[in-house]
RNA sequence: GCCCGGAUGGCGGAACUGGUAGACGCGCCGGACUCAAAAUCCGGUGGUGGUGACACCGUGUGGGUUCGAUUCCCUCUCCGGGCACCA
């Protein structure tokens, strides 16, 4: 064995073992139990990032945990390959979007090999080629077939200047990023998928999930956002119009007598007739339109309304009430309107106040005293409805009921559950995604493109120019006979939102071979994944949208499960220090952290940032999520390159819990790289004193049996933080625990050095599936010959863990005070009777009587006085 | 604005089910080795007071429940993720 740790030898020869062997080529086997460990699949933007570090890490670590565990464990990988940076890409360089996105996958592909993952190649699957995306095409076929894709218009970011749609990332404070014209909002046709024709399984699955945390399954419950209350109906009889009555949809149909207003999406058919007669109205509904399309932008600007000069009637007291035109009401939810209650809704209130309308109190919680000049949180709390004629005194549930029967009887109303979840629009008027596949004719209309001419292949040769979709001015694509009726017809432009692609991947791991059908039975055996390991930022559409697309083919019969991923994990960001220099005018420009150095003034007190170029001083902006705009990005190439593959993974899975955000620190790298080291020497050191004897259990001394129980403990520790917990950080901590105990073992003796061996084993295989490479290594150089890889985990030996005493802590009144041991298995008197004689504990119970002793069992005795 | 998280020494973090706050690592201080430095090794390291044994304080803020709270409940502050065309 090599003195010398040298991680680039050592990673070259496990990589090649692992290669030569094929270890992590997954093939089905029915007589074992698989695993299915997940990763999200990249964007091929050209390099890995930190955070593509921290993702594979861990579900390599699964995978090689599993796998030693006995499991049959597949870990494809694949690439995300449509999208808009591709397009950006190909206009500032003049590539098509195609090789860019080739070039990207092949470079990345090389740097995921240099991390040493176990990832099975041979079934990698990549969304631009046909040979995957001709069954995106394929199920929107038969989507359409059952009628859960449609089409309907929708509304679009309209960029006048460049005409072309513009996605809201391009849209920066209301106008074009490119052109800086002020953005249109335009309707035009798109397919939707009806993704609510599930909502209710959505939602009511979540429940069933124990292997999602809690958080995620909260967050989409929210999102799907179930609703039970009363749809409203306010009568009218408009000139121009004639009868009709207004909907409305309301979870507070108790107070329902408090209504003095009504208001309306700017989108609204009312709001649309009043206008025609006002110009003023259709001023507003055209500002209202150029506003923000982004939800949080539509919630905190300015409330503003105007009213339509229409009133409709009140539904129950036959008022006239005032119809208005609110731009924070969504066409969207519901039916585009909501009833007006000032004195119990907080946005009703500040729009009644703003706007000068009547407040009028009709719940009354508990006798609290009301005002109408100010809100007050508890005015939307439910109570006992009064002002209210037929229903004062009923209390919330009973006076919905009451309404809701009053207004079924008139026909103007029922009980109704309005969701949140709209529809998913998959329409994108651009060039790089997946081609949707409908041909345009003149006399037949839209028609679905058959089966045997699948797939609709997107020409590969283009660069995008910024003024629109290519294809659009691509004569052969465009050009085509309509399938119905033979004569020249149009293809449709419009390509599939990215989402498609990545709602459906995970399954084609399972087949990526099959060109006769989209799955097939080896889907059976993988699915559902065990294990799903990706970003938070993800929780809730791409989860969302798979679980539709799920739930869809096994409608189909297509698989025999609704849930695609049985457990879920979600990694934090990777976040860095940013540095900058603000000129006195112009843009702050930010410098890599790679190229300043960071040390301490004369007195220690405050950290100076100076750049490497000209040892002038930066600024520090704070710790930050590493992105491209605030170059604070780290090449985890760099890292390899410096100190190889298993350095790399250790600190990303050692500076943080895995779930949380990660801090970059060199220092917490070279602190990896030192620990690997510390393991190398300490291997290195027991073996170069030659061969030792076979444990002998039996003829163990008191050192050589703590040593030993410490090793287990050890092991049983590290089995359980990375199989169940997932706390990668502190099963490494414990393997740093028990090296340092090594480090401090004294004797020498041939039994020492078999405990030292089984020590050593365990803390080598232990780290295994967190530094692959190097363990590799260690295992053959501690005397074995069959590779690290291919090891059973070890079995925690329960002897080892034994002991006859124990230590426990005397509180009083809660403050440590002092320890005792004792034997294990004493009583409760023995024990209680040792604590009470704790001289310790005597200081502070002999002033004051015991009035109670409270005994937890193996941990703790409190003497309360 | 709404939904979901988070906040613990100088720093990253540990404390798993309400039971010893600060494991492990980084940094820093002291020492060994060295002509010297790097590397490596050994020791120390939450704050305040005390020579010391030890005592008191201490987990973002303010309150509550409990024999006992970093952990549970309520309030507020700040930070992060998502908000449907970034992926």
């Amino acid at each position: 064995m090599q003195e010398r740790y040298e991680p680039a030898a050592v990673e070259a020869d496990a990589q090649h073992y692992w290669d030569q062997a094929r270890c992590f080529e997954a093939k089905e086997d029915s007589t074992r139990e698989k695993y299915y460990c997940l990763s999200m699949f990249p964007y091929p933007s050209g390099r890995l990032h930190m955070g593509h570090v921290r993702n594979y890490t861990i579900g390599d670590v699964v995978s090689r945990y599993m796998r030693m565990n006995g499991k049959n464990v597949l870990q494809p990988m694949g690439w995300d390959a449509f999208g808009l940076p591709a397009e950006n890409a190909a206009m500032a360089n003049n590539v098509p979007p195609a090789k860019w996105t080739l070039d990207n996958i092949a470079n990345m592909k090389a740097q995921f090999k240099s991390l040493g993952f176990a990832l099975d190649w041979s079934r990698e699957v990549t969304t631009c080629q046909p040979e995957y995306y001709r069954w995106n095409q394929w199920l929107f076929l038969r989507m359409l077939e059952k009628g859960v894709a449609y089409l309907k218009t929708g509304s679009v970011n309209w960029d006048p200047v460049d005409k072309t749609v513009l996605a809201n990332e391009q849209v920066i404070d209301g106008r074009g990023w490119r052109t800086g014209a002020l953005v249109e909002k335009r309707e035009i046709p798109m397919y939707y998928l009806k993704i609510t024709a599930y909502a209710e399984d959505l939602l009511d699955s979540l429940s069933h999930m124990p292997g999602w945390p809690e958080r995620v399954r909260a967050m989409q419950a929210n999102w799907i956002g179930k609703s039970v209350g009363v749809r409203l109906g306010f009568p009218y009889d408009i000139e121009g119009l004639g009868a009709g009555v207004l909907h409305a949809f309301t979870t507070r149909a108790d107070t329902l007598m408090g209504v003095t207003f009504c208001a309306v999406a700017p989108e609204h058919p009312l709001a649309e007739h009043a206008a025609r007669e006002h110009p003023k109205l259709a001023a507003f509904l055209e500002e209202c339109k150029r506003g923000p399309a982004i939800e949080s932008e539509l919630a905190t600007q300015e409330k503003k309304g105007m009213s339509t000069g229409l009133t409709v009637r009140h539904p129950i007291s036959g008022e006239a009430i005032a119809v208005w035109v609110g731009n924070y009401v969504l066409m969207s939810y519901g039916d585009g309107a909501v009833m007006g209650v000032p004195a119990h809704d907080e946005r009703d209130f500040e729009f009644a106040k703003k706007y000068h309308l009547p407040i009028k109190p009709v719940i009354d919680v508990a006798g609290r005293e009301y005002s109408t000049h100010q809100w007050a949180p508890w005015y939307a709390e439910h109570g006992r409805c009064i002002n209210s004629g037929v229903y004062d005194g009923l209390e919330y549930e009973a006076a919905i009921n009451a309404v809701a029967a009053d207004l079924q009887r008139m026909n103007l109303g029922e009980k109704q559950t309005t969701w949140r979840l709209r529809d998913w629009g998959i329409s994108r008027q651009r060039y790089w995604g997946c081609p949707i596949p409908m041909i345009h004719c003149v006399a037949c209309g839209a028609v679905p493109v058959p089966d045997d001419q699948l797939p609709v292949v997107l020409p590969v040769d283009l660069v995008p120019d910024g003024s629109g979709n290519p294809l659009n001015k691509h004569e052969a694509f465009l050009k085509v006979a309509c399938p119905r009726c033979g004569a020249e017809a149009r293809r449709e432009t419009d390509t599939m939102d990215t989402f498609v692609d990545s709602s459906w991947y995970f399954l084609r791991y399972a087949c990526p071979d099959n060109d006769k059908s989209m799955l097939d039975a080896r889907v059976q055996y993988w699915l559902p994944a065990d294990q799903y390991i990706g970003g938070i930022e993800h929780a809730i559409l791409h989860l969302l949208y798979s679980r539709f697309w799920t739930r869809f083919m096994r409608d189909l019969g297509m698989v025999g499960f609704k849930e695609p991923f049985a457990n879920l994990f979600t990694q934090g960001m990777v976040l860095n220090e940013v540095f900058f220099r603000k000129p006195e005018s112009g843009r702050a420009q930010y410098f890599n952290p790679a190229e300043v150095e960071v040390t301490l003034d004369a007195t220690a007190q405050r950290r100076i940032a100076v750049l490497r170029a000209d040892g002038e001083e930066v600024e520090s902006g704070g710790v930050v999520t590493m992105s491209k705009s605030k170059n604070n990005g780290i090449d985890p190439q760099a890292l390899v390159d410096e100190f190889g593959a298993d350095t790399a993974r250790l600190f990303t899975m050692f500076a943080a819990p895995p779930e949380q955000t990660l801090e970059w620190s060199d220092e917490g790298v070279q602190g990896a790289y030192r620990f690997i080291k510390r393991l190398w020497k300490a291997v290195h050191e027991h073996v170069t004193l030659g061969a030792g004897m076979p444990l002998d259990k039996a003829e163990l001394n008191d050192d050589q049996r703590t040593l030993r129980r410490q090793a287990h403990q050890t092991l049983t520790k590290m089995s359980d933080d990375i199989g169940r917990r997932r706390t990668f950080n502190t099963a490494i901590a414990a393997a740093m625990e028990l090296l340092n105990a090594l480090a401090k073992y004294p004797q020498r003796s041939p039994q020492d050095r078999s405990v030292i061996q089984e020590a050593l084993e365990i803390a080598v295989l232990g780290l295994s599936p967190i530094i692959p490479h190097v363990t590799h290594a260690l295992w053959h150089a501690l005397g074995h010959e069959r590779a690290l890889i291919d090891e059973p985990w070890m079995a925690v030996d329960a002897t080892a863990l034994q002991t006859s005493t124990i230590t426990l802590v005397v509180q009083v009144n809660g403050k440590l005070r002092g320890h005792i041991t004792v034997a294990v298995g004493a009583d409760q008197d023995t024990i209680r009777a040792a604590a009470l004689a704790d001289p310790h504990a005597q200081k502070f119970v002999a002033a004051a009587p015991v009035r109670k002793v409270i005994i937890v069992p193996g941990k703790l005795i409190n003497i309360v006085v």
